[in-house]
RNA sequence: GCCGGCGUGGCGGAAUUGGCAGACGCGUUGGACUUAAAAUCCAAUGGGCGGAGUACCGCCCGUGCCGGUUCGAGUCCGGCCGCCGGUACCA
């Protein structure tokens, strides 16, 4: 053994011996308090981790093994989300098997994890593709099947052609997939929906209780997006059905002067007259071939045409025409509006392209210049009939009004409308989970529960069928299947599962990973849950967070969970991106062009990437040196095709896992995004060499001679306590970039004690644990402990240790300091002694000369103010 | 457009409740140790000005910009500007 501080012998001694010693095996016994610490559940793929997964799982693992040090029962698990697309596609490519791509991945970022030491309970390790894992992903789908949450319908689904597979709304952004980038098209397909709109006002109205980012909850607010408004129905002239639109501002009724359907509204054939069938037929079949991308792109020249039915507002008798117009959307709201288009922009600029009447009846804006859309502020006019009138009315009391009456008459009620939609539940892809569903003379009917697991056959082709469905669709042998019940053929539903469903649940598999009759054992889960803590990025926000409380909010419909949410407090770590970069652009000629004018610049340009000392800073910008032009200095995500990533290896290697977990803790606050620099991790692999050398000999290895066993002084006392207070208070804020300051100026400051006494090293070593864990399990143990430091008792400071002798004040003239102040710390609460002396001050009376004093402030322990006039 | 977040030294950031802006780290500069270098240790380090003249003292400016409240504002209020994230014809 070397005697000098060297991570690459400790770090995998002792992440030997946990391993062996089983140190961080949760405890099965209940009576101590239990604290539940979570990360998002990691897909394992085959590029292993990069310095942002260890960003959250430090976070997590300085959480676990602090609350382990103050008595806690700590439950911190780990595991896989292992099924999804880029093993499939690799299968496509090379025909490996999935599994075995999985599996592989597995194994590296095992060992990634392992190697950054951090203290999962390695027995409760969950795979969502084992088929012990998925039997109870299957199970709760029979749940939801048999409440009546899970159906098949026949929609308008997003085709990706190139992955061969549906895609939920989510994961197409901007008309393309998600993954790939690759364009996505409408087709309509049989597939299963989850009823996840019956949970929207709990899912919202649930939120107000979790310890949140405002920001996150902000989001799903957004995405659920409950709007009050009205149903009103509209007659149609000539056909016996009524149209029935939902508005949010029911006030503007008598405003509206013509209707919109949506292109695909089923009720376009009826209202349609024989002389517009043909332009509504054209129109209709060019919204049907515009991509989501066309239709909602930002060129929004609104077009429609006019089917020559009418409409009648139930509200004045009016005839108002019906239009079609893409503007109107087919799954928002009822798919058919009322237009107001003195109330509303959209209907505002249709109006006038079309030459439609423009009604004012809110007053309050010009209607030939724009729609007045203030609701606040606005009074309505020109809104009577016989029996009603809302003239005069503000808008939010005209709403009521109206919508009363709408009530009374039978036109209409009050209606709250969702922005969410239901959960677009299959793919058409072989990795995933099977579907317990089998079709009986094409009747769907489930899978009995003794049954479970439906497993996932071999293939040999993992393309999809052609037809759209699954590979699976080709495995005769498997699709074939009996009846259990009857025993009539059947077929099994070629559909999986998306990767959502595994990672849905899976928190709760940890709790009792071997229970064989539930998904979670419920007394294991009544006392565990909720979990405590959970830590991940924020690109979960919308998605993974909301499926997984539907389902926690189902499961506990059903008495698997006790707990409404699963998810007490949740924290968001922000983004590292790669090492600033700084870029010069250069022109065509050679010239360079300054990076303030690249917008401008229409010819093609080159970007040249510059070293640090090429670059100056002038002003708020960089500069290429010696020059006045401007260079871009940036940092960028990490991505494999910029070059910028970081391999945690890399930095393991060089400077050991200690310095990593630390470095990046230390960067700046978890939530905030930062740029990585690798610089930076030299400062705190310098700290850890300290703290060997505040304790260890370097030329014996032994415990250093000045390490003595006397007590600490009073001073020592003062600065050890302290910095106890900051790392503990700091610790369970998660804010611990200051934590670690602290215990940077506690060595900076000991290193200057003539004498170091054993129990304030000890105990530094304690605070230091959590967030080093490998050099402080060495000092444990060159400090003569025989047992594990990831159980020694946290440090609790004592408040009569942070009493200094003397208290410091500023003294200031009208705001400005202009002496500083040591009084004797039982003086130091007498105002009148402090402003006595603080007057006596040589610095100070000349500035009391010029004037009078007027006013005196005194802050005990702080400052002292005089307003001199 | 709308919603949310953020603007502090050369850089990452600190100041948790309105009370001495710049903790801690990086970088830079100087010094000690060394044949030399690395490592380590010590010191200085927001900008400007002045008085000394030998490491001492003082003044002014300074937390994106403009204004306000206050004895006192990085922190609170109003109005802008910029960057980042989310979302978008949501009726």
């Amino acid at each position: 053994m070397s005697t000098e501080y060297n991570p690459s012998e400790i770090e995998p001694k002792w992440q030997k011996y946990w391993e062996q010693d089983k140190t961080f095996k949760t405890d099965k016994e209940k009576d101590k308090p239990k604290y539940y610490v979570l990360d998002m559940f990691p897909y394992p793929s085959g590029s292993g981790l990069h310095v942002g997964h260890p960003e959250g799982y430090t976070a997590t693992d300085i959480m676990a093994r602090y609350k382990r040090k103050k008595g806690y029962n700590v439950l911190h698990p780990i595991g896989w989300d292992a099924f999804g697309l880029p093993a499939e596609q690799y299968a496509l490519k090379t025909g490996t098997h999935p599994r075995d791509t999985t599996e592989n991945n597995i194994q590296r970022f095992k060992e990634q994890l392992k190697s950054l030491g951090f203290s999962f309970d390695w027995d409760r390790e969950v795979n969502t593709t084992d088929p012990d894992y998925y039997k109870w992903t299957q199970w709760i789908f029979l749940k939801l099947y048999e409440m009546g949450l899970a159906y098949q319908d026949d929609v308008p689904v997003n085709w990706c052609p190139e992955l061969g597979t549906v895609l939920a709304n989510e994961e197409v952004v901007n008309g393309k997939s998600e993954v790939g980038g690759f364009p996505v098209v409408k087709k309509p397909m049989r597939q299963w929906m989850l009823k996840i709109t019956e949970y929207a006002d709990r899912l919202l109205d649930d939120l107000d209780e979790l310890d949140w980012p405002e920001s996150l909850k902000e989001m799903q607010r957004n995405w659920i997006g409950r709007s009050r408004g009205a149903d009103v129905d509209f007659q149609v002239k000539g056909y016996e059905e009524d149209i029935r639109v939902f508005t949010t501002r029911p006030d503007t009724l008598f405003g509206a002067t013509y209707m919109v359907l949506a292109p695909e509204h089923e009720t376009v054939d009826h209202v349609t007259t024989e002389e517009q069938k043909e332009k509504v037929e054209e129109y209709r079949e060019q919204a049907r071939q515009k991509s989501e991308l066309e239709r909602t792109e930002l060129n929004r020249d609104k077009t429609g045409v006019f089917t020559g039915g009418y409409a009648v507002n139930p509200v004045n008798g009016e005839e108002i025409p019906i239009w079609i117009a893409d503007y109107v959307m087919l799954s928002v709201g009822t798919g058919a509006i009322m237009a107001v288009p003195g109330h509303d922009e959209r209907d505002w600029e249709f109006a006038r392209k079309y030459d439609i009447p423009i009604r004012e009846v809110v007053k309050g804006g010009d209607v030939t210049q724009g729609a007045f859309t203030d609701t606040e502020s606005g009074e309505v006019v020109n809104s009577s009939n016989n029996e009603i009138s809302l003239n005069g009315l503000p808008v939010k009391e005209a709403k009521e009004k109206i919508t009363e009456w709408l009530e009374k008459k039978g036109y209409g009620k009050e209606a709250i409308n969702y922005k969410l939609r239901d959960w677009l539940f299959s793919r058409q892809r072989y990795w995933g989970e099977p579907f317990p569903i089998i079709f009986v003379d094409g009747e769907a009917k489930p899978v009995p529960e003794e049954e479970l697991p439906v497993t996932l056959p071999d293939v040999e082709k993992y393309e999809p069928s052609g037809t759209g469905e699954s590979p699976l669709a080709n495995i005769e042998e498997w699709v074939n299947t009996t009846d259990p019940e009857t025993g009539k053929p059947a077929k099994r539903e070629t559909n999986t599962m998306p990767q959502w469903a595994g990672s849905c649940w899976y928190y709760l598999r940890y709790i009792s990973p071997e229970y064989d009759e539930a998904p979670v054992d419920p007394e294991e889960e009544k006392y565990w849950m909720p979990v405590d803590l959970y830590v991940g990025g924020a690109e979960h926000a919308v998605l993974h967070l909301l499926y997984a409380r539907f389902w926690h909010k189902v499961l506990y419909d059903c008495g698997v969970v006790s707990t409404k949410e699963p998810f007490q407090r949740l924290v968001n770590q922000g983004m590292i991106l790669g090492e600033v970069e700084y870029t010069a652009y250069k022109k065509e000629d050679g010239e360079y062009l300054s990076a303030d004018k690249v917008d401008e610049y229409d010819g093609k340009l080159e970007k040249i990437s510059l070293e640090e000392e090429e670059v100056d800073k002038q002003g708020d910008n960089y500069i290429l040196k010696g020059t006045d032009i401007q260079v871009e200095g940036k940092a960028h995500k990490m991505s494999k095709s910029r070059g910028n990533v970081i391999n945690p290896d890399d930095i393991v290697e060089e400077y050991g896992a200690d310095s990593l977990r630390l470095y990046e803790m230390f960067m700046g606050p978890l939530e905030q995004v930062k740029p990585w620099s690798t610089k930076d991790v030299e400062g705190v692999y310098r700290f850890l060499n300290r703290v060997w050398r505040l304790i260890v000999d370097e030329d014996t290895g032994e415990i250093d001679e000045d390490v003595v066993e006397d007590d600490p002084d009073k001073k020592q006392l003062k600065t050890l306590h302290e910095t106890i207070k900051k790392v503990t208070e700091d610790v369970e804020g998660l804010r611990f970039n200051t934590a670690i300051s602290q215990m940077m100026t506690f060595v900076n400051d000991a290193n200057k004690w003539d004498k170091r006494p054993r129990p304030a090293m000890e105990k530094l070593v304690v605070l230091l644990a959590p967030f080093a864990p490998h050099i402080t399990e060495e000092l444990w143990e060159k400090l003569g402990y025989e047992e594990s430091i990831a159980y020694a008792d946290w440090p609790e400071y004592k408040e009569e240790y942070l009493i200094p002798d003397t208290q410091n004040f500023a003294v200031q003239v009208n705001g400005k300091v202009r002496a500083q102040l040591e009084v004797d710390i039982e003086k130091s609460e007498d105002k009148e002694y402090v402003l006595g002396l603080a007057k006596e001050q040589q610095s100070i009376q000349k500035y009391l000369e010029d004037g009078k004093i007027v006013k005196e402030i005194f802050v005990p322990g702080k400052i002292v103010n005089f307003v001199v006039k």
